[in-house]
DNA sequence: AGTCTCTGTCGAAGCGCTTCGACAACCTAT
DNA sequence: ATAGGTTGTCGAAGCGCTTCGACAGAGACT
């Protein structure tokens, strides 16, 4: 294992100015500069990341929390990952992928080891144990998801009221006056998970300022539970012509057992979706969709991190606007005949 | 920030006792192992990673790569991650999440600078970059995925070739002669991913025993790409009566476009996946299905690497043996008129 | 009583790096 | 020519921990 000291003998300078040349904390001549450099080349040098987290106590790692559970929502938790991971990198950061399982002990772990000097937290619930811990430590942290109290942390998350808004406004547009809302599985409002409920508030907002009937139903992913909650809406409220799912493992569901139905999609329902792109372009019918932005997130979340470890910037709430993409599977409401 | 040193002084004894009641590595009287204890407790001590792994050379970290791509088998990837991760913790490791994005100088730079003790490589391909250096390192790896060489190497992996077989059987089992195969996008093919191959010759040396009619036809997940596939397989094969779906975003297309062209599964067509379970019965038919692992691999995988860093094992190669389990999307064949 | 072996504890030496203050050497402006 | 400021480099002091050798004291044996 080669180390600063054998870099700096090689190069005939001290050790103090290979650190130098390393980190540009100091001004080093261009000669010296590439005699190092190419001292670190020809022996293959990696600096030590403990003595220099020791050192400097920085460890230039970022500390991803993911939820544990693989139930929702998970490619969308992959590609913040992916996002966040490749992102980090590119300021000079390593990701610590952290489960919730440990729960509030992981944030503790780590914040109090140094093991990382900031923390990305995924799958916030509203009212989540491990807030206070954030908000006491002078660690920066970025919450992706919205808890019921923001002050005191920085937040990025899409804007999902925004999002239940732009839904019901889309099919309101189009002339329909029943919209029925396929929402998360019943345990993620259980949990008090903020974008379900925001959604719905969204929703439930716009819908009333527009006349609209609304009615929403939780509803596990797959064929079967689809089928149950399909049956009780129509049961309910046979004249629904709009449908807004959310759960994304409940969108292919619904489109086989309306075609199953005989109702058309678009001509007799319309669908609106809130899923990633790439789930809305490979589905049966191509869906109308509100895209969950799960890349920017993952990179918008980074960069305010970084920016917090360079004291760059406090405390704030990014809210990504959330963008429609009309696609086949909405239309006009059918007349009445 | 709490010490090492300042916990000695609190419990009246000196800092190398401390560390070895942390450690366990010397005999520690029961009196003063518990007052060190409470010492920690009460001061809240966490021990510093960074001064760790300087000290001990070791950081604690194994280091995970996977696949940059979110174009395939993400919720596999993402358990197999998650199972990684809280085994990790378990063996009082944490994980480190590298994208491939780096390649080879991923693996440079986490062996060169002790940044992980060591690495987990997802989505191996037949002949990978990074396997010569793997094999160069004195850090231990374990590969999830199976290279054409896997000398020097330890692997995990389900058994892709018992599961080619495996499909194969049951569906000559129950009378068909003519199988399709739905593989995964053209692009793993091109990039020589082992698992994708290794199931095609599992597939084909069993056919060719039980003297059955195989046709494989790549086939990008969603809708219209199945539709297209389905439609020249169809044509090519008209007697086509069984089905083997590798590529798990192929396979609801695939049950939706047969029930659309009125064919019945299982009555006309029986259709084997091979996906996670969870993917199985949430379709639109209970698809019989040999399940991928991902928990077991990712377990497996941290177990295999915990014992060569205790130095308890060497090289080998692990395949998980695959599991056919029956539901309701395959049955006999018809007969034929 | 003396020797030997354990057991439990301590002190000190580093692990490889960063960073601070010091200081030559040079330049610029008086 | 001199004071003052830059610039580039060095030496040394740690960062907080692990680990090795040393050693006092207790117990077991002759």
């Amino acid at each position: 294992m080669v180390t600063l000291a054998e870099v700096a003998q090689h190069a005939g300078v001290s050790a103090s100015t290979v650190s130098y040349v390393l980190s540009g904390k100091r001004s080093i001549s261009g000669a010296t500069r590439q005699r190092v450099e190419e001292s670190i080349r020809e022996l293959g040098y990696h600096p030590n990341a403990g003595a220099r987290a020791l050192a400097s106590s920085k460890s230039n790692i970022i500390a991803l929390m993911i939820p544990l559970r693989t139930d929702m929502y998970v490619p969308v938790m992959m590609e913040i990952a992916i996002a966040v991971a490749t992102t980090a990198r590119t300021h000079g950061y390593d990701v610590l992928l952290l489960t919730g399982e440990e729960g509030p002990d992981a944030v503790r772990r780590v914040t109090g080891s140094g093991l990382a000097d900031a923390m990305i937290v995924m799958d916030v619930e509203l009212h989540d144990e491990r807030l206070p811990l954030l908000r006491d430590t002078d660690q920066p942290s970025v919450l992706i998801g919205l808890p019921a109290d923001t002050s005191g942390l920085t937040c990025v998350d899409l804007d999902f009221r925004a999002t239940g808004a732009l839904c019901v406004e889309h099919l309101a547009m189009l002339g329909h006056r029943d919209i029925a809302v396929i929402g998360e599985a019943p345990a993620v409002y259980e949990r008090h998970t903020g974008f379900a409920e925001r959604t719905l508030d969204g929703l439930r907002s716009r819908a009333g300022e527009l006349g609209v009937r609304l009615l929403h139903r939780p509803c596990d992913g797959g064929y079967d539970a689809m089928a149950v909650t399909l049956a009780r809406v129509l049961d309910e409220r046979p004249t629904t012509t709009g449908f807004v799912v959310q759960n994304e493992s409940a969108v292919e569901p619904l489109l086989a057992l309306l075609r199953q139905q005989g109702r058309a999609v678009p001509e007799d329902v319309s669908v609106v979706a809130i899923c990633p792109d790439q789930v809305a372009v490979q589905a049966s019918v191509r869906l109308t969709s509100v895209a969950i932005p799960a890349q920017e997130m993952g990179r918008h979340a980074v960069a305010r991190l970084v920016a917090k470890l360079d004291g760059r910037e406090g405390d704030e709430v990014v809210l990504i606007a959330p963008e429609l993409t009309v696609r086949a599977s909405t239309g006009p409401a059918p007349t009445v005949a």
